[in-house]
RNA sequence: GGACGGCUAGCUCAGUUGGUUAGAGCGACUGGUUUACACCCAGUAGGUCACAGGUUCGAAUCCUGUGCCGUCCACCA
């Protein structure tokens, strides 16, 4: 074995036996327990980030525990097409080479972008393999696969005909720069510093005389159609009926007033200008007033601008209106304002609220997926994202799912060619198209991507076909187990997918039907969600390709293998919480490996032989009256391990079920018991049960980090011969009971107080070591100890001393009937113990040692005492308590007498 | 404006239903190559648990309020 771990071969090799062997394969198994989560699809041309890593950990080590449990595991891959991210790119390129896409045409430009795709895209699976995960490659779905998308097609059909789906001109979220209709959740608010204009609209009727109207948006003044201001106003009775004069495009508009208008912001009189807000649209339809759209689809104004300002980009003609109605002198006042604007999530522009023509989606089945949640059908992790995901549900609005794209899922509407679009009666709607399709033309845009992969849970196991869903097995894996996925995506995904399985799951139901709780349990997409935390630089930032604070993971694989980069981001990884990323925690994932590594080889350089070793097997080779107190006291930690990291699993803590396996492994494990069992390894009777015990802990720990470290856990289940031919991957780490009876079975017994005993006698070593230490001595220099104690502690403390003198790296501890003087002293739970310095002592260092230690003693003894005078702690703690607190101080006080004597000797 | 999360050692974080003297890793410092591992071992220093009240025999932990940081939601132009 090299000395250090080398990941890169070892990692290679066993993914590609894995792959070979069919391991990750899942298929239906009716003999056993399915167990199954669904990818939540990358972008198809997207790269690994830091996100997918800790996101597909977590999932990876969800599969590899369920494996290893004996489950039929399904992990299905697989990528989304993601709509305008990948058309801007691919439209980008274009332009790059002087074309654009109306050059190649609708069918031209999608070819185009599916050899786009293929070249560029993918590579985001391909990094996932690098990083271990098993998924189910085989069965890798792209949303804009033939299958994938007659399922996105017949789901809108079926919602259409159920009358979830209308087509209407309302007010939507448009991309000015992506020329789309965009859903609400699409639209990103961001705080603005922009400015206030205060503009006065004379009174037709009243020359001279004038209202007075905030704005932040004077360029859509041209667009105005009205004055409002809320009844209740006392200016509205005055103003009742009478007209003001628009100040550019002059025309005259009426007063109005309405509920909507907020009293007390601004002037309290509001401009009303319905094609370019969506309040002012509301109240637009409530007075039945005209819409006059004054901008194109690119967000410059148009003609109805008039010829001053028409051509001008919004933000262009913003300064133009003023300077115009600083002209005339209209504006009155200009102030700073902070206000939130709605941004494009992709362009990043400034989203324009415009009128247009829309397919939208009244939700299906809301109630029920509610009641899923509230009910606990579904389990949140944390459970504290239940609360944002009801309240969005309390408050959904319809969805727009149309987009003016080309590359996605294109609407199956046909119109009637030559007749009004408006009309259903020139509808067609199908999966298949019209029958005559010279008649008919199709619908231009495409669907919302979102509005394909809320179907991912049962669209990628066959549904709709019935042939194609036992294929895949839909009803054995469905409702998926888990669903690991970021907080950021609740509403895009993870409400709609729930949405989505109890409307199609199963079979039809009425619309206005309420489906039952048992019905809702099947018909849910998974029964877990656990959200991850967001992964943020050392700064604290968001980890973005724009800031480039995001480590390329496959660089972190290189340099400190897949095992070591999945270890390390777990372990900082609480659950739910932000993650701080450090390259260092990622460095300690190595080092772990590597001391995994390590204390393997030094297991393998013990015996030549290579074994194949069973837990039967190895139990065979305790004997159990070579069993000493230091073999008892790792098998009860082992137990307690066993049962602390299994219970972890289960409720998704992975760093701190990392935290106990390190404990276990490297403190107490590597430590302490291997580093004791040096001495026995030399050829004492009891070696063989030593290994042995050696051998349990190991392969329970591999068995037990599997999930997260895979490769070199395999690898070392190999090499110490745990396999016995078969790999780790279907080998479940007992939990502490089932440990527990095998150790029984085999014959073994294991001695409770051992562990008590063996920390005592850590605490003894560790103070033994600090006193060489605070004088200088080198850890192997072996000194001289004698001790003090009562007949009961000598015995325990000959028990150990062996293991004692080694640790301590002292040449002998024999007990004295008498204190020695001029020796520095330690006072420990074991009595009185002595250094002896051939070179004599500095007695006032050891004078101040002594007097910090009994000031500390002091401390506690009365702050015990404190609290035992007090008859209301006596009465009212529990006896156990009240018992603990006189026993340490009994403890104290007898620890507090030694000091003094031993201070005391000093001064002779 | 509403909701949620965080605030514990220089840094990153643990701290289970309130109960001995608040822990770990990293970093710092000191010493160390004894039969695995310097990607290692031993030891030391370092904390008014954000702040203010309250409940309790007892609070990092429960309650109320405040502050700062972060996230999400929301039609004050």
């Amino acid at each position: 074995m090299e000395k250090a771990y080398q990941p890169k071969e070892v990692e290679d090799r066993l993914y590609e036996s894995w792959e070979r062997e069919g391991s990750f394969q899942g298929n239906p198994d009716p003999g056993k327990p399915a167990y199954s989560i669904v990818i939540p699809p990358p972008n198809v041309t997207g790269v690994l980030t830091m996100g997918h890593v800790l996101n597909n950990t977590i999932q990876d080590i969800l599969a590899r525990r369920a494996r290893q449990k004996g489950h039929s595991t399904l992990w299905l891959p697989g990528t989304d097409h993601a709509g305008i991210a990948t058309q801007t790119k691919v439209e980008q390129q274009l332009r790059k080479d002087g074309k654009n896409k109306h050059d190649l045409g609708r069918e031209g430009f999608i070819e185009h972008a599916k050899e786009w795709r293929d070249k560029h895209g993918g590579i985001i699976l391909k990094q996932l393999r690098k990083l271990g995960c098993s998924c189910d490659w085989e069965r890798t779905v792209h949303t804009l696969d033939a299958d994938y998308s007659e399922a996105v097609l017949e789901a809108f059909v079926r919602l259409f005909k159920n009358g979830y789906v209308y087509r209407g001109k309302r007010m939507v979220n448009w991309c000015p720069v992506s020329l789309t209709a965009l859903s609400d959740e699409e639209v990103i608010m961001k705080p603005q510093n922009g400015k206030l204009f205060k503009i006065r609209y004379e009174l037709t009727d009243a020359p001279g005389e004038y209202l007075y109207v905030s704005t932040t948006r004077p360029e859509t003044i041209m667009g105005d159609v009205a004055l409002a201001i809320h009844p209740e106003d006392e200016r509205w009775p005055k103003l009742k009926g009478r007209k003001v004069r628009r100040p550019l495009q002059p025309a005259e508009i009426p007063i109005l007033a309405d509920s909507a208008v907020e009293k007390d912001f601004g002037t309290g009189m509001l401009k009303i200008t319905p094609a370019h807000d969506p309040l002012d649209f509301e109240i637009g339809q409530r007075h039945d007033l005209p819409i006059i759209d004054v901008f194109h689809e690119d967000g410059t104004l148009n003609e109805l601008a008039g010829p001053e300002f028409s051509g001008m980009d919004r933000f262009e003609a913003r300064k133009a209106t003023v300077e115009k109605l600083r002209e005339q002198g209209d504006l009155i006042d200009e102030e700073d304002h902070a206000n939130n604007v709605g941004f494009s999530e992709r362009a990043d522009v400034p989203v324009e609220p415009r009128l247009s023509e829309q397919w939208f989606l009244r939700y299906p089945r809301v109630e029920e997926a509610k009641r899923a949640v509230a009910e606990g059908f579904i389990r949140y992790f944390p459970e504290r994202w239940k609360k944002t995901y009801l309240h969005w549900l309390e408050n959904i609005q319809d969805w727009c799912i149309s987009r003016q794209l080309w590359w996605g899922h294109r609407i199956p509407v046909w119109y009637r060619k030559g007749a009004s679009r408006t009309d259903p009666e020139n509808w067609h709607v199908s999966v298949a198209g019209p029958d005559d399709p010279e008649n008919w033309e199709q619908d231009e845009d495409v669907l919302d991507t979102w509005a394909s992969s809320w179907l991912w849970p049962i669209a990628t196991m066959g549904w709709p076909h019935k042939s194609a869903m036992q294929e895949k097995g839909l009803d054995y894996f469905y409702p998926t187990s888990a669903l690991v996925t970021g907080p950021d995506i609740i509403f895009f995904w993870v409400a709609r997918m729930i949405m989505a399985g109890l409307e199609f799951k199963g079979e039809p139901v009425d619309p206005n039907s309420t489906l039952s709780d048992e019905e809702i349990k099947k018909r849910i997409p998974f029964r877990d969600v656990y959200f991850t935390g967001i992964i943020r630089d050392a700064k604290g930032r968001k980890m973005s390709k724009s800031l480039g604070n995001s480590p390329d993971p496959l660089d972190l694989i290189e340099k400190y293998g897949a095992d070591g980069l999945r270890h390390g981001i777990m372990s900082i990884a609480p659950k739910g919480q932000d993650i701080r990323f450090s390259e260092e925690r990622i460095e300690q994932g190595r080092n772990f490996c590597n001391k995994l590594w390590n204390v393997s080889r030094f297991r393998q350089m013990a015996e030549d032989d290579t074994r194949e070793s069973s837990l039967a097997d190895i139990l065979g080779r305790i004997d159990q009256n070579q069993l000493n107190q230091d073999d008892h006291a790792i098998l009860l930690r082992l137990v307690q391990t066993l049962d602390e990291v299994d219970r972890l699993y289960e409720e998704y803590e992975f760093n701190s079920a990392l935290q106990a396996i390190y404990r276990f492994f490297w403190s107490d494990l590597c430590d302490w018991y291997v580093e004791n069992s040096k001495a026995r390894m030399k050829g004492g009777e009891d070696k063989t049960t030593c290994l042995a015990v050696q051998d349990l802990c190991l392969r329970q720990v591999l068995l037990l980090l599997h999930p997260v470290t895979p490769f070199i856990t395999e690898e070392l289940w190999k090499v110490l011969g745990f396999s016995g031919g078969q790999s780790i991957q279907w080998t479940v780490a007992e939990t502490g009971e089932e440990f527990s009876i095998a150790l029984r079975n085999a014959g073994i017994s294991l001695d409770a107080s051992a562990l008590e005993e063996m920390l005592a006698i850590r605490e003894l070593v560790t103070s033994m070591r600090s006193l060489k230490a605070d004088r200088n001595l080198a850890s192997n220099k072996k000194v001289e100890f004698v001790y003090l104690a009562e007949d009961e502690k000598s015995k325990v403390l000959e028990k150990h001393l062996s293991s004692i003198l080694s640790s301590v790296g002292a040449a002998a501890l024999s007990r004295v009937k008498e204190a020695p003087s001029g020796m520095p002293t330690l006072v420990t739970d074991f009595g009185s113990v002595y250094m002896d310095l051939a070179s004599g002592i500095d007695v006032d260092a050891e004078r101040t040692r002594l007097s910090k230690e009994l000031e500390g003693l002091g401390k506690i003894i009365s702050s015990i005492e404190n609290k035992l005078s007090n008859a209301s702690f006596t009465e009212k703690a529990p006896a156990q308590v009240v018992e603990g607190a006189r026993r340490q101080l009994a403890d104290n006080l007898a620890k507090q007498q030694e000091t003094e004597e031993a201070l005391n000797a000093l001064k002779n």
